[in-house]
RNA sequence: AGUCUCGUAGCUCAGGUGGUUAGAGCGUUACACUGAUAAUGUAAAGGUCCCCAGUUCGAGUCUGGGCGGGACUACCA
């Protein structure tokens, strides 16, 4: 900005206008000219460290404003930390494998997962991720600089280094030792068609969940019903079904079914388990089955009776009941919570094979079972479904896995009738000739079987089990329904849901840990901490590591063809070992070794000897990247000297994230001391949406690897809303882009404004208006306060004040005021930073600022600078006011940065920062309660003046007599004497009367004191509250002198203690009173003579005042007033003439009989005719 | 569906441990002030504290149930 007194350097700059984004950019250019950044680490003691781990951005997409809100964060807090005298080293970091990287490349090349290794190679594809990983660094840099983030950005780690990789090799190797890496599989979406898994991803893509029309099916599970076998409701059902008149145990027409439902009836034959809902009712019905016409019990939701039982059906009698009728009667005869049926044994459905391990066919509590659809039963097959599989682990139930790969039966459903055994469960995944063929032979098979004379088209797999149901008397219902079911984008297939093998961390094995190390973390907020992560810890399922993807880190593990045999990789050291190894067991052959290219393997087939193998792979390995497909090759030798493949897997990138406390100093392989300075970390910050995602991984391997946490405090975000609340997206349009908002408003107010807007863990809605406020009040009013401060000081040139004060006693009231009030929010401010709480920060600096400090001490301390010459008095107003914003840059210099250092050195000196400063302590021996109290009885009291001055209309301008004030005490009428000079030329009357008891003419009020009385009182509060109320001033005057009252209540007697009662005073009749929270002013608005002088005298100062500034005269310059004769003005000047010279710093005061040139005014309602000039 | 969270003035937000007139700023309206002047002060209007029930002498605050917004996680037999 430009400085009006550039030539005059020894002065205070003076601006004409606060332009926020031209200070950055100038202050942005000196730190970066005088390395500040570096200086303000390098400043501080090695051994007195602040840890920050910088959670990496992906550099792929472009930063948003929500970015600016979480880095803020991170920022203010190191900030602090730096003023508070630590070291705090932030090193960047960037994030670069994963599925957005490759999904951009992919679709920038127009191609898709499967054109990955057949129309672009593996290497080609994974050096394209590379380049375009890191595409957006410079804008990310840009953004970092102009918002004042500052963090190390010349030595970021970035994941995708071999060093990075390498690390994270070591790490997986150390959790692979300790047993907490292993093999296993979870039920994914799989395409058989395809051969391959798919992502949650893949199947979210447009178009692939479609509405299909299946075979569905209510199939009935026989309960097993001795008391040997089934569990502890038999009793329950067995009453019910003897009191519907059948004989229970036997065989027949007593038998108990459950019901349910299904629509891939070809998981059945896999079903180890049914659920019910703990809270659901059940009923038990009998009934016929509309198949067999056998007599049935029947089991199934409360809720969904009606659904398959409509109600006229109630009222059928069973006797008259033939087969094939259409309504089948029926009758509820009991009923019970799903909770009761826990346990119950059921016949396996279809016995084709047995689960090898658990405790199969019960009924087991699934939180996922509603009453919507089905019968509120459901059918469990673990391998068919996430559900399915989760429940029956939790349970103990084992799995039947009896389809392959390729989406057939296995050989173990071995049917005697239908053709099951290896036969494509879902009828698209066969060719219209292989379906034609499969008819004939099915239409042979059922015809030989006396199941169907002459089948007329294919059944699917689905269809012949829903028809061996019927025919054994375990289907109630089957229909075609049609549903929404996900489809594979490649091959048009249906999906199903299948085991597929995973490598896990067992995060399960260090729960307990992980809950209790996470107790020591300080979260903010902390029900992010104990709610939303802890209970994710609770609910903690293995970390699912594997990722079939090309661009990210492989897992370096290598099995045996049998899976007999792992062998994990811990370094680039050890692969060349066990590959030199491999070559001399003589199970990988030189040329296999590496790579894609002709070149390659005849630089490996020559090898002749181990050395010459060992020199090779060292300078390979030194211009190879540790990424696929380098090492998909590479056969190793297990122990026993089998071949071993790499499994082919990725890890998450997760992983690779949460590794950085590690890996960004490429631990253990290096840096191992640095290593262990910087672990574990004092503050991390990012956003809440990464409690599962960063926070949580970084969490889970400093417990897994270290036993310790991996970050102390931690602070999660809340989102960044538009100013409507909806989530900004570039669909709707309302996406606020953080270079325009920076450049227009400025970092600092962005910054500023969305730490004061509310708790950074809130939601916040951001509104653009909302800057403009910032810009106005606070940072405004603070620049006015300098400008101020600046162009007094620089007419009356005080001494620069050094140092802090130690002696305030010679101060007057008004400057010890504030310098209390400003160690108290040197104190608060402190406290806040140190809890993390930088919205209670920003709001107290915010306050004192524009409350304190400018509206009330530079206010009523106008006079005192540009009244006369240097004093002491003055030096001591600018030693104040000059303390008061040299603290203020320093408090808030975390927040905004920039305008704090622009304050701070206009104050102190071009040549320092801010933010190389220490933060100041505060000086107890300032702080004065009972100063602060009164200065605040003094505001309170102006404001019911000016209230009442208001009522009347009666300017400011115009002198009062006298003010009453009824006080209830001595210390009251001390505190007040001490202010009274300001409430008097605050409000412009002339004398403060303080009335007490002995004047007879206030009139008090009682009340309870409910908060105290409360906890005496109990039941009684009402009873006492009535009597107190009609307490008569004698009453009152009893209570006051005795200090207690003997109240009668109902033949009981109460003590009244004083402090139980509130004594206000509220009224004093005969006079203009306002009254507020116990506070009571009575106002003497009689104007004499005299005091209209005055008044006059007064307002002709005033309007001078505005001429001299309308003709633009300098603050100092000396005038010459001539007024056309006034009778009033006459009256007024032959009393107050030289207090009005005085004033407008006026050599001469004339009245005279005309004037060629004027101006005129208005006086009190007269016009006067005035001429302004320079002397 | 589960977990967490939020709901107070037109807007943005404060309101330890329950206490009787529920606050601030912005905005609106009116008035004032004027040696900080694109600054400042005062006042007015504006509230079923999301709803219902409970505990209590007393609930914005505690308990239970609902409604609505948001985030995350998962699923749809």
């Amino acid at each position: 900005m430009k400085q009006k007194n550039a030539d005059k350097p020894n002065q205070y700059p003076e601006y004409d206008q606060l332009h926020l984004p031209t200070i950055e950019k100038e202050i942005l250019k000196w730190w970066e000219e005088n390395k500040v950044f570096e200086q303000s680490v390098n400043t501080r003691p090695d051994n007195k460290r602040f840890v920050f781990y910088e959670g990496p951005p992906s550099a792929n997409g472009k930063p948003g404003i929500h970015h600016v809100m979480s880095r803020t964060i991170k920022d203010l807090f190191c900030r602090f930390k730096t003023l508070q005298g630590y070291r705090v080293e932030r090193k960047a970091g960037w994030d670069t494998h994963g599925l957005p990287v490759e999904l951009g490349v992919e679709k920038q090349l127009g191609i898709t997962k499967a054109d990955i290794g057949t129309k672009i190679t593996v290497a080609e594809y994974n050096k394209l991720c590379r380049e375009d990983v890191m595409k957006f660094t410079d804008i990310w840099n840009d953004l970092t600089r102009k918002m004042g983030y500052w963090v190390d950005m010349d030595n970021p780690y970035i994941t995708y280094e071999n060093n990075y990789i390498e690390s994270l090799w070591a790490l997986l190797k150390m959790l692979y030792d300790k047993n907490l890496l292993y093999e296993g599989y979870t039920i994914q979406p799989y395409s058989p068609a395809a051969g391959t898994g798919l992502s949650s991803h893949e199947l979210n893509q447009p178009g692939c969940y479609r509405n299909v029309k299946d075979v569905s099916a209510i199939a009935q599970f026989r309960l097993l019903q001795t008391s040997s076998e089934g569990g502890g409701l038999t009793a329950k059902i067995q009453e019910g079904v003897e009191r519907g008149g059948s004989p229970f145990g036997g065989q027949g027409a007593g038998e108990v079914y459950f019901l349910a439902w299904t629509t891939t009836p070809w998981t059945l034959p896999s079903n180890t388990a049914l659920a019910v809902g703990k809270d659901i009712e059940y009923v038990l019905v009998k009934t016929f089955n509309q198949f067999t016409h056998q007599l049935i019990h029947v089991i199934l939701a409360k809720d969904l009776l009606n659904k398959y039982f409509p109600a006229e059906n109630a009222e059928l009698n069973f006797e008259e009941y033939n087969k094939g009728d259409k309504k089948i009667p029926f009758v509820v005869l009991q009923s019970f919570q799903g909770s009761e049926l826990e346990g119950i044994r059921y016949e396996q459905l279809l016995p084709y094979a047995q689960p090898k391990d658990g405790d199969a066919f019960r009924v087991v509590l699934g939180d996922f079972v509603t009453t919507t659809d089905g019968t509120g039963i459901v059918h469990i097959a673990p391998s068919f479904g996430s559900d399915d599989f989760k429940v029956a682990k939790q349970n103990g139930i084992g799995s039947l896995t009896l389809v392959d790969r390729s989406g057939k039966f296995t050989d173990e459903v071995n049917d005697p009738v239908f053709p099951l055994q290896g036969r494509y469960v879902k009828e698209a995944y066969l060719t219209d000739a292989e379906k034609e063929q499969e008819f004939k032979l099915q239409h042979e098979i059922l015809r030989t079987n006396n199941i169907i004379a002459d089948l007329k088209s294919y059944m699917s797999v689905d269809d012949l089990i829903v028809l061996k149901l019927k025919l054994e008397n375990k289907l109630f219902k089957t229909e075609k329904y049609e549903h929404n079911y996900p489809h594979c984008w490649r091959t048009d297939k249906p999906v199903i849901y299948y085991p597929l093998d995973s490598w896990f961390i067992r995060t399960t094995a260090i729960k307990d840990r992980l809950i209790e190390l996470n107790k020591t973390i300080n979260w903010k907020p902390a029900h992010t901490g104990e709610g939303r992560f802890g209970q994710w810890l609770e609910n903690l399922v293995d970390w699912n590591l594997s990722r079939s993807r090309y661009w990210g880190t492989p897992l370096p593990i290598w099995t045996t063809e049998d899976g007999s045999e792992t062998k994990c990789i811990g370094s680039i050291e050890e692969l060349k070992k066990e590959i030199i190894k491999a070559v001399e067991v003589g199970v990988l052959a030189p040329h296999q070794i590496i790579f894609e290219t002709e070149n390659e393997r005849t630089f490996f087939d020559d090898i002749k000897s181990k050395t010459s193998l060992s020199e090779r792979l060292d300078s390979k390995f030194a211009e190879l990247s540790l990424h696929k497909p380098y090492f998909d090759n590479i056969i190793l030798s297990s122990d026993t000297g089998k071949p071993m493949k790499r499994v082919d897997d990725l890890i998450d990138v997760w992983f690779d994230s949460g590794a950085m406390p590690y890996a960004q100093w490429h631990y253990p392989f290096e840096n191992i001391e640095k290593f262990q300075k910087n672990f574990p970390a004092d503050f991390i910050a990012e956003g809440v949406d990464q409690t599962r995602g960063w926070f949580f991984t970084l969490h889970v391997l400093a417990v897994a690897l270290f036993d310790s946490v991996a970050y102390k405090n931690v602070v999660s975000n809340g989102l960044l809303l538009d100013k409507a609340g909806n989530k900004m997206s570039k669909r709707l349009g309302n996406v606020i882009d953080p270079f325009d908002t920076i450049e227009k408003y400025s970092a600092d107010a962005t910054r500023w404004y969305m730490m004061r807007n509310s708790d950074p863990w809130e939601n916040m809605k951001f509104d653009l208006n909302g800057l403009q406020d910032v810009i106005r009040s606070h940072f405004g009013t603070l620049y006015n306060t300098y400008g101020f401060f600046a162009l007094y000081a620089n007419i009356d040139s005080p001494q620069t004040p050094k140092g802090v004060f130690k002696d305030n006693s010679n101060y007057v009231e008004l400057d010890r005021w504030i310098l209390s009030k400003l160690n108290t929010l040197i104190k608060e401010t402190t406290a806040f930073y140190e809890d993390y709480e930088p919205t209670k920060a920003a709001r107290a600096i915010e306050k004192f600022v524009d409350d304190d400090l400018s509206n009330w001490y530079v206010r009523l301390n106008r006079r005192r600078f540009w009244k006369g010459e240097m004093s002491d008095d003055k030096q001591a107003a600018y030693d104040t006011l000059y303390h008061c914003l040299n603290t203020v840059a320093v408090l808030m210099s975390p927040i905004s940065p920039f305008f704090s250092d622009w304050l701070y050195k206009n104050l102190k000196g071009k040549e320092l920062s801010v933010h190389l400063e220490y933060l100041p302590t505060a000086n107890e021996a300032f702080i004065d309660n009972d100063l602060e109290e009164r200065m605040e009885l003094a505001q309170r009291t102006c404001s019911l003046i000016l209230s009442l001055r208001k009522k009347e209309k009666i300017k400011v301008r115009q002198p009062l007599m006298k003010v009453l004030i009824p006080v209830l005490n001595k210390k009251m009428k001390t505190q007040f004497s001490k202010v009274e000079s300001y409430i008097l030329s605050e409000v412009n009357v002339k004398a403060i009367e303080y009335v007490d008891d002995a004047s007879g003419i206030v009139k008090k009020k009682i009340k309870p004191n409910f908060k105290e009385l409360g906890k005496r009182a109990g039941a009684k509060m009402k009873a006492i509250q009535n009597a107190v109320m009609s307490f008569t001033s004698d009453d009152i005057a009893t209570i006051e002198r005795e200090q207690k009252y003997n109240l009668q209540l109902d033949g009981e007697v109460f003590v009244l203690l004083i402090g139980d009662v509130e004594i206000l005073t509220e009224d004093i009749p005969g006079w203009l009173v306002a009254s507020e929270s116990g506070l009571t002013v009575a106002l003497d608005v009689t104007i004499t003579e005299e005091l209209r002088q005055e008044g006059n005298a007064r307002e002709f100062v005033n309007k001078v005042q505005n001429l001299r500034k309308d003709k633009d005269f300098q603050v100092l310059d000396r005038i010459k007033v001539s007024v056309v004769k006034n009778e009033t003005l006459e009256k007024t000047l032959a009393i107050f003439k030289d207090y009005i010279a005085n004033e407008i710093l006026a050599k001469e005061i004339v009245l005279v009989d005309a004037l060629s040139e004027f101006d005129e005014v208005e006086l009190n309602e007269e016009i006067l005719k005035v001429k302004v000039e320079l002397n």
